[in-house]
DNA sequence: CTCCCTGCAAAGCTTTTGCAGCCTA
DNA sequence: TAGGCTGCAAAAGCTTTGCAGGGAG
């Protein structure tokens, strides 16, 4: 935990940017709830619960400075808010999601499914893959299971 | 072209809603403009060059039923607005897309890259897909080849 | 001392909603 | 004539911006 905050803070400070408590505050709530998907608004009240003081306005502009240095990855499910995603320790890719359309749950799979699709869009195309959003919708295991009974 | 209009009119009529010309006005656009990714404005100001008295909650409310009934997909490239693509005819699944991040232009692949990879997630993640998101963020043919020049 | 950063409040956008009137079946 | 549909305007989010004050280097 401390050593990923310590790296997160190299990456900062290597982008010249000041390591402010407030910013220090918003990547431990990305870190301490990072299997969740949250949006700026989650973020600032998981915030305010230990620093009350800090404002929305704040946690906007931290948030978009981690997605400018590639800290975190915006991602949008649809439902008009933006959510923020710490880009997993060493992934050089954005982890694919699995939201299910019954009961709104995100899970994540981690394991990269997409290098051979990319080398065929990449010739194929004739397009240069930076990154990538795969999103699947459908029934997740536990509604699944739900529904047979 | 007037097939594909009677072919959505006969899918909104078995869903029972009325086809009124504000809707069939939102459908002509829609495939006039096929290639691009309009947002609910930019049909809105399309329409309006020729019925200038529709409204845009009208068009919203189109749009959002059109969604419904499986005729258009929602999607966003993450500018905060909300683009409506006409599913192909015939196609079961939601095409692709690549996000040229140098100059926005945003191109389609009809071509169904993902059967594999889905038939893998279905079984190691026992998950029932229904559908999909997958763009590709990266540079594209023309902003390549400009930058060698 | 300078410049970056912050909090607050206001503004800006996109999208949704309430409502009265209209049209159609 | 009942119910769905529409336009307008207002409201409701989410996000960004302006500004003055504060703090770190």
């Amino acid at each position: 935990m401390e050593d990923r905050i310590q790296k997160i803070k190299d990456q900062m400070k290597k982008s010249s940017y000041k390591l402010t408590s407030q910013r220090e505050a918003t990547v431990r709530v990305l870190l301490e709830n990072e299997a969740d998907h949250l949006s700026a608004e989650d973020v600032y009240l998981k915030i305010k619960e230990k620093s009350p003081e800090i404002g929305l306005a704040t946690v906007y502009r931290t948030l978009e400075l981690l997605t400018e240095i590639n800290i975190v990855d915006k991602i949008s499910f649809g439902d008009g808010v933006q959510r923020f995603d710490l880009r997993k320790e060493g992934a050089n890719h954005f982890h694919h999601h699995l939201v299910c359309i019954k009961c709104g749950s995100v899970d994540e799979i981690e394991e990269d499914l997409l290098p051979e699709v990319e080398r065929k869009v990449e010739t194929k195309y004739d397009f240069q893959i930076h990154d990538h959003r795969l999103t699947f919708h459908g029934i997740c295991k536990k509604c699944k299971e739900d529904d047979q009974q």
